[in-house]
DNA sequence: CCGACAACCTGTGAGC
DNA sequence: TGCTCACAGGTTGTCG
């Protein structure tokens, strides 16, 4: 489910109710998701108080003063907080991890498991500030919503890449939170073919793309902003939205532009959708 | 370095 | 109803 946008929401839904909390205990029911859990979790983390919530990416990272716990949502993770105050919640089939709080539990459901849990000791990343030092992190692209992130920035970068655009977009090492559904619909906003070779877009398309890029993302943080509250709730699902998209999963549909119907086709292995008309290589 | 592809895992919906 | 298949919002690792 999640790309940027998810995280961000998901990031301020939890940052809420639990910055300031000690942790209490740490519960794995499943040894593994993308990666092994760590063994020593409890030891790091009991009696620690939750500083901050950052995030880097797709990755959540929640501050403590030894360390970082680092998440991973993957396709299917999503997060929740289950109040002390409620009825108790029994953990789902999926509910994989538990992080329970002084006053409230933060639970990880994740069906397909290509989530993660990682532990980020503060010795290991240097002076415990440096968080890039972590080789899942060091690789990371640019932040999309970051003032470094420019059509000169992306022009340069893409000099002498001949791969399709929409697969580049998508690539963390280079930009960081654009997925599936959002490279497809930057890309619809921008007027671009999604197959055109990224080395041979012009400057002007690239001033586009990116103010594109940036407006798909914000849409879809204030869109998502308004349900926030349904983190907390005990049962609901976890602030994930319905939005109006312009051409993902609408293949036949009607442009909502020009009225042409949208097409689909595959890049990398995953679906692309894009009007045949307004956008152009 | 670049680009293409398989792999990780479970659920869902379409078609027979 | 039940089976099989294709596909699903991410990322890494391997290969040429």
């Amino acid at each position: 489910m999640p790309e940027l946008p998810e995280v961000e929401i998901t990031r301020r839904g939890i940052a809420a109710p639990l910055t300031g909390r000690c942790v209490r205990a740490v519960i794995a029911r499943v040894p593994r998701l993308r990666y092994p859990l760590p063994d020593d979790l409890s030891a790091q983390l009991v009696g620690q108080p939750l500083r901050d919530i950052l995030r880097r990416g797709k990755y959540l990272l929640l501050a403590f003063d030894k360390g970082h716990l680092l998440l991973h949502l993957g396709m299917s993770g999503s997060l929740r907080v289950l109040q002390a105050g409620c009825a108790p919640v029994a953990p789902q089939k999926h509910d994989h991890f538990d992080l329970v709080f002084e006053g409230a539990t933060l639970r990880l459901r994740d069906p397909r498991r290509f989530g993660a849990v990682l532990w980020l000791p503060a010795s290991t990343t240097a002076n415990g500030l440096n968080l890039d030092a972590h080789p899942l992190l060091a690789s990371l692209g640019i932040e999309p919503l970051s003032a470094e992130f420019t059509s000169a920035w992306l022009y340069a970068a893409t000099r002498k890449r001949a791969v399709a655009i929409k697969p580049l977009l998508m690539d963390s090492h280079l930009i960081v939170g654009v997925g599936n559904i959002y490279a497809s619909e930057s890309l619809f906003r921008a007027g671009i073919d999604p197959r055109t070779p990224a080395c041979r877009i012009s400057l002007r398309r690239y001033v586009r793309l990116v103010e594109a890029i940036r407006a798909t993302l914000e849409t879809a943080i204030a869109a998502g902003g308004s349900s926030l509250r349904d983190f907390t709730h005990a049962d609901g699902n976890p602030g994930y939205f319905q939005q109006q998209y312009f051409v993902y999963g609408r293949v036949g549909e009607a442009c909502r532009i020009c009225k042409q119907p949208i097409r689909t086709l595959r890049q990398a292995q995953r679906a692309t959708f894009y009007c045949g008309r307004c956008q152009r290589r």
